[in-house]
DNA sequence: CCTCAGTAGTGCC
DNA sequence: GGCACTACTGAGG
């Protein structure tokens, strides 16, 4: 089926060149801090780290024309659901997302949305799964620029033979979150 | 453990 | 259009 985007679809060359406003807050979570950015189209960011300033020149070098603002009520919530979420991976999360990229990169994104919470799946499954069955590599490479952490599970994606390979946040986090997920599935 | 080739998508020139 | 990157994978040493 052809791919019908819900969200913007941008060439690369213009991804993240809207010069729109962002209202942007990080938060602390068992995992460390979270960028969380948001467009008046919805979640653009989600990003993890240790250090503010990090996060912030992480947020810069994504939305090079970006305007950003502080928190916002809207914000907070919608924050607040994702600390919410890495506590609990099961819960749903149904707020818009503002999710910039190519064409391909929107088509991997939305396959990792499908991935449920205590599971896994392979690049080479997913490119499969699309349809291009020689792309694994390419789904690793749209993994490694997926801008929302945990809505977007690109934790849940390893090497076919088990490894965890990546993560754009550290591979210590993805192992954490997959340890952390697996066991909340085992509870219930 | 290692290297290597084949591979698709992307970004920079 | 070219070229050098990848969060890949399977084969071979």
């Amino acid at each position: 089926m052809t791919a019908t985007l819900s969200t913007r679809d941008r060439t690369p060359r213009t991804r993240g060149e809207n010069a729109d406003l962002m209202h942007v807050t990080i938060v602390g979570s068992p995992i460390g801090l979270v960028l969380v950015a948001r467009s008046a189209l919805g979640l653009a960011a989600v990003l993890l780290g240790d250090d503010g300033d990090e996060l912030r020149q992480e947020l810069r070098r994504r939305f090079p024309l970006g305007m950003f603002a502080g928190a916002d009520p809207a914000l907070d919530r919608v924050a607040a659901k994702i600390v919410a979420l890495i506590d609990e991976p099961g819960r749903a999360f149904d707020a818009a997302l503002d999710t910039r990229g190519t064409p391909f990169q929107q088509e991997v994104w939305r396959a990792l949305r499908a991935i449920p919470a205590g599971t896994t799946t392979t690049y080479s499954d997913l490119a499969a799964q699309l349809g291009r069955p020689r792309s694994a590599r390419a789904v690793g490479a749209a993994c490694a620029v997926n801008p929302i952490a945990i809505i977007i599970p690109c934790h849940r994606v390893v090497a076919r033979d088990g490894d965890l390979t990546g993560y754009r946040w550290g591979v210590e986090r993805k192992r954490a979150l997959l340890q952390h997920e697996a066991s909340a599935r085992r509870d219930r």
